[in-house]
DNA sequence: CAGCATCCAGTTGGATACTG
DNA sequence: CAGTATCCAACTGGATGCTG
């Protein structure tokens, strides 16, 4: 007789996966650079340091509170680093750090499989969403 | 007399910002591998076509539901191509298209650059996560 | 065996208002 | 100028039960 259920062997499996994934290198960087505002922010400070207001402009599409997050995600992490400068007006800068630029090339491996592929993906996704499209009908009995 | 107030200009530019940004065949990308199985699936199926059942092994951390819609969702962009055989019972596989195929060195240089910059990257949070701390502690004047 | 439907908790991200 | 705090809507992902 085991001394488990087959349904906490399961769940045991699963709680190990989640933690090993939650290590992994790897994962932890696909979920950083998924983040909606990462790429912008990083395709942004790759030209050069920016101040918090250019920032923003360039990447009008984020809230404050988003642009904010982002950067002290990166920061966190070591990509970029902040530095203030006077007071009364606060300057502060971001650039990325070392480590930070290390990650451009990464960035842009994605960025040119991207380019090169969107065709295909437009494609496939257009010729997937009709696929489904037509079984649905069929499945109805209607022609459309 | 302008005809817009600036509200309504910086709404405007926020919303052009967020259409072309949906457009962004990178972002798109990043978006998608920062789905949190897509990884993990891609991973599996490099080294072969794998079953339904094999894959939901393989990823044990991953609910029935996220690994369908994970898998759905690669079909549909093209990477992946999902194959029913026989009936009673059903036998499904999943395998990586040329498309799917293609997209594998970009993880890997995304593992290659995680893998080798993990330990920066944990330092740099570490710390970081101490200066905050002490920060913190000096803003209310406690020693800890 | 493979997958869909439903329901629900937790997280993400945005709007707004305020501070040094 | 740069950033914090709060509140809230929308989305993501997981648990459960059912189908061909």
């Amino acid at each position: 007789m085991t001394t488990r259920t087959a349904a906490q062997r399961r769940e045991q499996a699963r709680a190990e996966h989640l933690r090993r994934m939650a290590l992994c290198p790897t994962l932890r960087m696909l979920d950083r650079m998924g983040d909606k505002w990462v790429g912008l922010v990083l395709r942004e400070l790759a030209s050069g340091p920016l101040r918090s207001g250019e920032l923003s402009r360039a990447l009008a599409g984020a809230s404050q509170k988003m642009l904010t997050q982002t950067l002290r995600g990166l920061e966190r992490d070591g990509l970029l680093s902040r530095s203030v400068t006077g007071s009364v007006p606060v300057r502060v800068e971001y650039r990325l750090t070392p480590l930070g630029r290390s990650l451009l090339p990464v960035i842009e491996a994605v960025t040119d499989w991207a380019e090169r592929h969107v065709v295909e993906l437009d494609r496939a996704r257009k010729r997937y969403d009709r696929t489904i499209e037509a079984r649905d009908a069929g499945d109805r009995g209607v022609v459309q």
